[in-house]
DNA sequence: GTCTATAGGGAGATAGAC
DNA sequence: GTCTATCTCCCTATAGAC
């Protein structure tokens, strides 16, 4: 019966895979519909039945993103994770993206093309933005508070900076290398430590 | 006599004024020959005449930014700024950019579809990202000895940090609103003030 | 669920007239 | 310098057989 779930889904789940991929390496309108079937050894029609649009595939790749991010999240809480472990783990996330084919956020990506991707797919993104700027900023409170960090002004403000530090790094660490991403997270670390 | 220069590239002037635009609001792979004909009123084929390929186009958008960018660096020497209006000035240009139209920076753009583009535009951006870096981390180095910036470390992984969140805050603020950039240059500055 | 076949459109680019 | 006309290719998407 656990089977029936995971040998139904198959080629769905893997769609989605190469489609989240595509979007973090070549942004949205950088894949195609082709591009995902030659890459799964199937036809650009069977990918259509399993997503009626790309834009559709674009939204669903976002919403299982957030919904994965949201589970991250949960388990950190049950692990009793301290605010240091816990934005290390957070940092973790960036690191692994540039270490994986010099991949970037996909919020930072949809983010770049929002104005020449669909509705569906813009307000996918804006959701997993706010989910991730929320997490920070309650992270940023709370680790203050308990003397761990250390900035000024507000934990929502530094919260962007954070979050569009990590995102421009790994754009940078394109173009100049993927020791401007470890900088940029190191530098920030700095600052935190006060 | 002053008028041949003026008169004879009035067109090429356009087209490279028009992609700029559209690259910052687009992004490359977001616009087209044809999107820029039609904003000039005329065809597509005129473009070609100007720039072969659009390879070539984009190339040429990012070296006269680059130019630009350099010709507003010597400016601000020769006008004698102090660094506090410098590293302001500098901030300005991203503002301009989040007022119009919810541009991003070019060199964001390019390097999120950085997978995606023509080698000649990836080198070009490259380029532009280095001019960029070396002339904050200038800035910074010079600003902290003279005791108008605090932050640790060195000033070259300081300039990643305010780059990257520049770069990231204006993507940002396209899905989550113009006040996150807002925020997230007041938190730059408060940081730098120490 | 996956295939073949194809519609319908837009892309980048070129030839040659004016 | 700009036009019309056209080539070739790739894109998203659908119909209908298996």
């Amino acid at each position: 019966m656990s089977a029936a779930t995971t040998v139904q889904r198959d080629t769905k789940r893997e769609i989605l895979d190469a489609a989240e991929a595509m979007i973090q390496e070549l942004g949205y309108n950088g894949f195609s519909y082709q591009h995902i079937a030659d890459l799964l050894g199937i036809k650009n029609a069977a990918v259509h039945y399993h997503f009626r649009s790309k834009a559709d595939l674009g939204a669903e790749v976002i919403e299982r993103y957030r919904r994965r991010f949201q589970r991250w999240a949960e388990q950190l809480e049950v692990q009793r994770k301290g605010v240091h472990a816990k934005l290390e783990a957070f940092f973790q996330i960036y690191y692994d993206l540039s270490n994986n084919g010099q991949r970037a956020c996909p919020a930072g990506m949809l983010q770049a093309e929002f104005n020449a991707i669909p509705e569906e797919v813009r307000e996918a993104t804006r959701g997993l933005m706010i989910d991730l700027q929320e997490w920070l900023t309650g992270l940023l409170a709370q680790g203050r508070e308990a003397g761990a960090f250390r900035f000024p002004g507000e934990p929502a403000d530094q919260a962007v900076v954070i979050a569009a530090t990590l995102q421009g790094a790994l754009q940078i660490a394109r173009s100049c290398g993927p020791e401007r991403f470890d900088a940029a997270v190191a530098q920030l670390k700095r600052q935190l430590a006060g």
